[in-house]
DNA sequence: CATGATTTTGCATGTTTCTGCCTCCTTTTG
DNA sequence: CAAAAGGAGGCAGAAACATGCAAAATCATG
């Protein structure tokens, strides 16, 4: 068996079963406990585990009791969040909206990024709570559960004294020629109003959501400034170029 | 067992259980009692227990970060919790702020309660995520992330504009004359207004928070209506009686 | 293919940690 | 005060660990 893939196992295992024990290891993958503590002390440097006296532990909290996290491993939704990394740097206002690709990208947001951070969704908010550099300011409102985000018209006239720099809209839905659209009208307009108080926008788009219309649009497809998405199709990235919008993929 | 596993172990049961006995410790865990002398030890010396003569108690830690302290699901604030749902009828208008104890008392709202909700704490709004009948108006301003509260001038102006029929403060540090205090100014400023809105205002306090006292005042512990607590000691008790609080234990 | 370098692994070694037992001291309780 | 319970510190065996070394496997390069 490989060197990484025994290492692989071993990390499954303490994901699993939540400890380790070397001794136990060493029998159930058929190696010499000495191979073991050398992975051991391997895979606790990369920090995958953590290393105690006759076995492991795994590093993560032991109950993960947010039943939503799973759904948002989807490893689309990741590698969208690492090109959109590419647009943050440090010292910039960034306003971010709700929807769980954004979420993903805060997750991934180096824990010493510094600069400020607008937001009206609660998640959001709470994945940033170990970015000691980042300042976190919350817009208000009424909490729209559908989509974890502030809406209403105390929102969008808060919005009304802030500017930012980039603004990292979540996207529901997206059509060339329809628009950006969302299902609530609130939704729409606080939207718009994050749109117009910043200077870039970003739109992290999956392709399941492409060429697809809800009921209330937000602004034109070329109001984006930048839209990252996973689509190869060359046609539809030619439909989003001719408006003028980057299109990374 | 591992080291490790057992003491972790050792430190939920204190938690779950507010006192050990150390002899009942090493039957449980299947180890001498020299063991469970040398990791309550430990544990006292790390800081995460305190040690007394024949057992250990369950530690009100002073001051750690909020992630911390989420862990600590314990019987006490459960407790309370339950206590303080007797004050809690549908359609109120309800103002909770931060804290774990608040946090843990929304979790056991019942899913059919109808109402309002006003937070400056995202935590809590995304605890009333599942609550279809609850409108939660969630505050804006700087986050807060030590107690993950929103702050600020924004803040207050905000509340300015609402009113509440209860206000369920977050208790940080109580003592009968100092009065209520939290370690920021605009802590202080924010709780301040909050009480100013409320009709009425109850405060869940666990024991070791009691006769303790912090940097900034918000008021004094009489503008209490209501004071919950796990206190059992009469002299205690009667010091806040005697300023007219009702205190339920 | 050949051959030398690198990596991986198991074994032998001396060291450290963990644990239970023992003895002596301290605290609690009646 | 005295007995009982709990605790501190030392000791020793067992288990776990780090380290060096050599054999085997793998890789790199011409």
């Amino acid at each position: 068996m490989l060197k990484q893939e025994r290492q692989q196992k071993i990390v499954d295992i303490i994901n699993e079963e939540h400890k380790v024990i070397a001794s136990d290891l060493s029998k159930r993958l058929s190696v010499s406990e000495d191979t073991i503590r050398r992975d051991l002390k391997e895979l606790d440097n990369l920090g995958f585990i953590k290393r105690v006296h006759s076995g492991a532990l795994r590093k993560g909290p032991p109950v993960e009791d947010f039943s939503t996290r799973q759904e948002m491993y989807n490893e689309t939704k990741t590698s969208l969040a690492t090109k959109a990394l590419d647009f943050i740097k440090d010292d910039m206002v960034i306003l971010i909206d709700g929807g769980t690709t954004n979420l993903q990208l805060v997750q991934e947001l180096p824990l010493t990024l510094r600069g400020t951070i607008i937001t009206n969704s609660p998640p959001i908010a709470m994945a940033l709570s170990n970015h000691n550099e980042v300042e976190v300011i919350m817009v208000g409102g009424t909490l729209f559960k559908q989509s974890m985000v502030n809406l209403g018209i105390d929102t969008t006239e808060t919005l009304n004294t802030m500017r930012a720099d980039l603004y990292i809209m979540g996207i529901y839905k997206i059509d060339p020629q329809i628009g950006i659209s969302v299902p609530s009208s609130s939704e729409a307009s606080v939207k718009r109003k994050m749109a117009s108080i910043s200077t870039e926008i970003i739109g992290m788009v999956t392709a399941d959501k492409l060429d697809t219309v809800s009921n209330h649009i937000v602004c034109p497809a070329d109001n984006l400034t930048y839209l990252i998405t996973e689509e190869i199709n060359p046609t539809i990235k030619g439909l989003y170029e001719n408006q003028k919008i980057s299109v990374i993929d």
